[in-house]
DNA sequence: AATAAGATGAGAGGGGTTCTCAATAAGCAA
DNA sequence: TTGCTTATTGAGAACCCCTCTCATCTTATT
């Protein structure tokens, strides 16, 4: 497991900012999330109410957006209309996504070269790097032959 | 100009779609924003009626959208809260952007290999190519230097 | 154990985007 | 050119994801 419960204690509050049963909670789930699936604030909050550990949809939220912003999830816009999330894995899982506008259909793909073009960027201008990811909007094949509306 | 009206509605046409001069209007005002620039649909909507050429909000989510399934504009998620929109170029002009997650300061890049990747990817998947980003979500110097919160 | 301040939960609120539908106009065929 | 079919537009209502508010609770610290 990359991110321990006690490091993410340790960097909340080295802030001043506090660890909670919640907390714990989500990072746990997505820690156990079988790899290649993403989910959204309700996907989380209807996960974790079917396992019995209900968390508001407020505080879903708000753990959310705190987490992608230290960078220990990534956050996908994936499909319209939501955000999606991710645990943030170093080199060996990092990955892409390559995505289909009409169908949604996606493809993870990994990419070394993507990662270091994202590391070498961001230090170039001094910025503290938290996630970098090579987003593809295509057309799959399926829905190439489909004569259907853009 | 790399896209013409008559591109388009050749394009349009072609899918029994119809050229109109609100499409023609939105094409044209993206085609003459200065480098770096990306438009909202609300600032789109304000730009069009400061010149006098009013296109109602809803037939502008229409065609950004519309537009951007096309190939012809890209879909950029820079701020949180809303899309903005810019023109779609080829390799020359082609950039990827980093963002600083905390004061939404944005960087513009450029970097042929990952155009390239982008394009080997979804040509390896059959996949028919139509916008490739790389998104670097990072924390600026100025506000890695700041206390405030997340 | 007491204290100060961050976090949670419930529901209201907000704002960007989509939907609805009648009116309009583009493209096609004769 | 004229008529016909059907895509498109415009206005506003509706939608929905997400954020905000605030009283209550909990964490970390002294």
């Amino acid at each position: 497991m990359a991110y321990t419960t006690s490091a993410l204690k340790a960097e909340l509050n080295e802030r001043g900012w506090r660890m909670t049963p919640q907390r714990e909670t989500i990072l746990e789930t997505f820690q156990h999330l079988p790899k290649g699936e993403h989910l959204s604030a309700e996907d989380l909050h209807d996960e974790l109410k079917e396992q019995g550990e209900t968390v508001s949809l407020s505080t879903i939220y708000r753990n959310l957006k705190l987490m992608a912003r230290m960078g220990i999830l990534r956050e996908l816009e994936l499909a319209e209309g939501q955000k999606r999330y991710e645990i943030n894995q170093p080199a060996p899982h990092h990955h892409h996504h390559l995505i289909c506008v009409r169908c949604n259909k996606t493809i993870e793909f990994k990419n070394d070269s993507v990662l270091k073009v994202g590391a070498r960027t961001a230090k170039k201008s001094g910025y503290h790097l938290l996630d970098c990811q090579l987003t593809i909007h295509a057309v799959c094949p399926t829905c190439q032959r489909s004569l259907l509306p853009v």
